[in-house]
Parts: structure tokens; sequence; C-alpha cells
DNA sequence: CCATTTTTGTATCGGTCGGCACAAATTAAG
DNA sequence: CTTAATTTGTGCCGACCGATACAAAAATGG
């Protein structure tokens, strides 16, 4: 056993707490005030486990990556076809989306686009994170064409960057408030795109 | 000639820079001391032209609505086909975002799309603004099926939403950096999904 | 010139920001 | 029970936030 006092509080709680401060609110619009309020702890607490704001952040966001951030990393592992895959990215990600009871829209793309220049460590960090969103799916399309049900020749960089876009502006549609069926029907729109660039093959 | 003395700076010229800032950090982003500095002026002639920080955010935005952002409008009206707006609202969008030399993506997309729950208002405003481009996207799909060159049947409401969200996207992905050519592939591949949900009519 | 009006720069307001000193409180080890 | 170690809550730090008070400066009309 430790050897002082014993920490008062869960530490996966209070950072399930912070994430979901984050998610609303972005980094920048989340003060600290907040996040100990959201918390339930005080700040020397806060600094005491967790270091600073900036690495609260971060650990918000490996956590997020676990839970509501993990469907992408699924769908692509776990579908048997590289349409399947973005079909039900696309798709597993809009009922996240658009879940009752927590934020609307992806945490990695929202929580900070922009800022003060003071904070731009943040936003390299989340846009890393959405750059290996991008890799990843490109590399399911590059499976998809060693598997066979990809047609060779296809564009897969193209295919990627577009349907990786079209899962960034879910989120924003998302955090607008769009009903679910309409982004669910975008996602309809974006596969009708697949047969055109990428045909089944024969 | 106004009775006592002249303002020594040019309103319309530090609209526009102050417009740049916003553009550039978003709207919690942009502190007052960033704003006077690229304005060139100072605090209390800030206030007394624009009346708040807030109220200058919302003239630049419109600013912007005259500028920038002035090509989907046009797209939308000059176009012949309802298929040609959407390709020419795509394309010059995207040559507006990868503009050298002015922050990349669109402002009204990227200066507030979460924040502090006190800056509530300034999020419904660009969301309204938002909401008014998916609205002007419908109608110009309705018009195409008035015109005959949309089919009739063709649910509009669904192919603005994908449309629009795929707008959105590119706003992030022109801000995260991706070169003008990725930006161009994906609204192609967007407009592939165009002749499988609205083929061209016999 | 004077009187009036508006803008200017300086200096600062109260409030909040992220972050921390410090001592009381709580625990395990000796 | 004492000692050492760690967390707790209180209170506050300097810096910056958006926003102004104030008087000097600069313009007009008379």
């Amino acid at each position: 056993m430790p050897r002082g006092r014993h920490r008062g509080f869960d530490r996966d709680d209070v950072l399930a707490r912070a994430m979901a401060v984050f998610w609303e609110h972005g980094y920048e619009g989340s003060s600290m005030a907040m996040l100990t309020t959201a918390m339930g702890i005080n700040s020397p607490s806060l600094y005491a486990t967790f270091g600073s704001k900036e690495r609260l952040f971060r650990e918000s966001v490996e956590l997020y990556g676990q839970h509501a951030g993990s469907r992408t990393r699924r769908a692509l592992t776990d579908q048997p076809t590289a349409r399947a895959a973005v079909a039900a990215m696309l798709a597993d990600n809009i009922e996240e989306y658009t879940r009752p009871g927590q934020p609307h829209g992806c945490l990695v793309v929202l929580s900070a686009p922009v800022g003060a220049p003071d904070h731009a460590d943040v936003r390299t960090f989340v846009r890393t994170l959405r750059d290996d969103v991008r890799a990843a799916v490109r590399d399911r399309l590059d499976r998809g064409v060693a598997d066979g049900d990809v047609p060779a020749g296809t564009d897969t960089r193209a295919l990627a960057a577009f349907y990786v876009t079209v899962l960034n502006g879910l989120s924003l549609q998302a955090r607008d408030g769009r009903p679910t069926a309409e982004l669910t029907a975008t996602a309809d729109a974006a596969l009708a795109a697949w047969d055109v660039l990428a045909p089944a093959a024969a």
C-alpha cells in the first residue's frame, strides 16, 4: 500500500468527467473551474494527478480513443471487405455522434480546430490523430485491393480523403444538431460514390 | 463634415484586419490584444467603433460573407444546372479555402464550432449561417427538379445534406493543411455520387 | 479667437485565467 | 505513538481577459 494519505477519488472516473467537459466545450472553451467542478475535485488535486490542463486534455483524448473513438478502428478491422468497412465506419460513428446523453460529434474533430497561438501544440496533437485516421482508412482500402474486393488501380488515396472528409463533416453536422436520419442519408449518398469509383470486382 | 475630431483610421480597413484574426484563430482564440494590434488601433477606438468583441465578430462574419464567403451563393445562382451549381460550389470554395496568404477553410465553419457556455449566442449565430447554406443548396436542387435537370422524386433534402457535409468537411481538411489536389479529388468523388442519386434526366 | 464635439492614447477597472504555497488531514511504516 | 509520506481544502499568485474613465488632442462652427 502507498505510504501517505490515500487519494479520495477514482482517477479513471474523474478523467472521464474531464473528457466529457472537453468534448462538450473544446479545449479552450473548458476552464479549470468547469473542469474541477465537473470532476468533483479541487485544483491542487487535479494538478497533482494530471500535471496541467494540457496534459489532462491529452489523457482525455486518449481515453476518448479507447471508447467512443474506437468505432472507426474497429469498423476498419472487423469488416470483411473495404466497402463494408467504410460503410460500418460511417454508420457506427453516426450512431456514436448522435448518442443521447453525450456531446454530439467527435472530440478529436471538434475540440481544437482553431485557437490561440499559445495552444498550437494541442491542435497539432489532435490533427495528428486525424491524420492517423486518414492513413488507417487508406490502408484498409489498400488491403481491399490486395484482397481483391477493390479494383486494382483504384485511387485509394483520393477515396480515403473523400470518406474522411465526409466523416469529419458528419461531426460538424451532428454538433449542429442535425437529425440522425439526415446523417444516415448523407452516409448513404457517400457510399453511392463507391460503386462508381471502386466498382465491385468481377 | 462631422463636428469633432476625425477618425484616424478607415473603418472598413480595420474591420478587414479583425476578420483575418477571427478567421485564423476563431472567436475565443482571438484576444482583444491580438485584435487591436492587428487593427492598429487602441481598445477604446475599437469599442467606440464596433461596440464589443462580439459585435466586431458579427460584423467580421458579415464582411466575410461579402467576400470569401460569397462563392457558394454565386455558384448556386450563376450555374445553369443543379449539378453544375454543386460542382462549382465545391470547386470555387476549394480554391478559396486553399488560397495562399489567407487562413485556410471557412470562417463560418471553423471559428466557433464549440466553446464556453458564455459564448453560446456566437455559436448560434454562425450555425444559423450554416443552416442558410444548407437551405440554399436544397433550394437550388429543387429548382433543378423544376427546371428538369434533376430527376423528379430526387431526395433533395438528403442530397443537400450530403454536399453540405462534404463542403464543411473540406474546411476542416483545408485547415489541416491537406493539399489542394486532395480536396479536388474529394470533390470529384462527391460528384460521382450525383449520377447515381440524381442521374441526368432522359 | 472661443466653444463644442468627437477621437485619441494612457492607464486602469473588476473578473477570470491557469497554476501553486501552505498547512491541516490522513495514511502506512517503524 | 511517533515519524515520514501523500492528499486534502483554503487561499492566493501574477497574467491576462474584455471593457472603460479620463483628459489631452484635433477637428468643426461661430
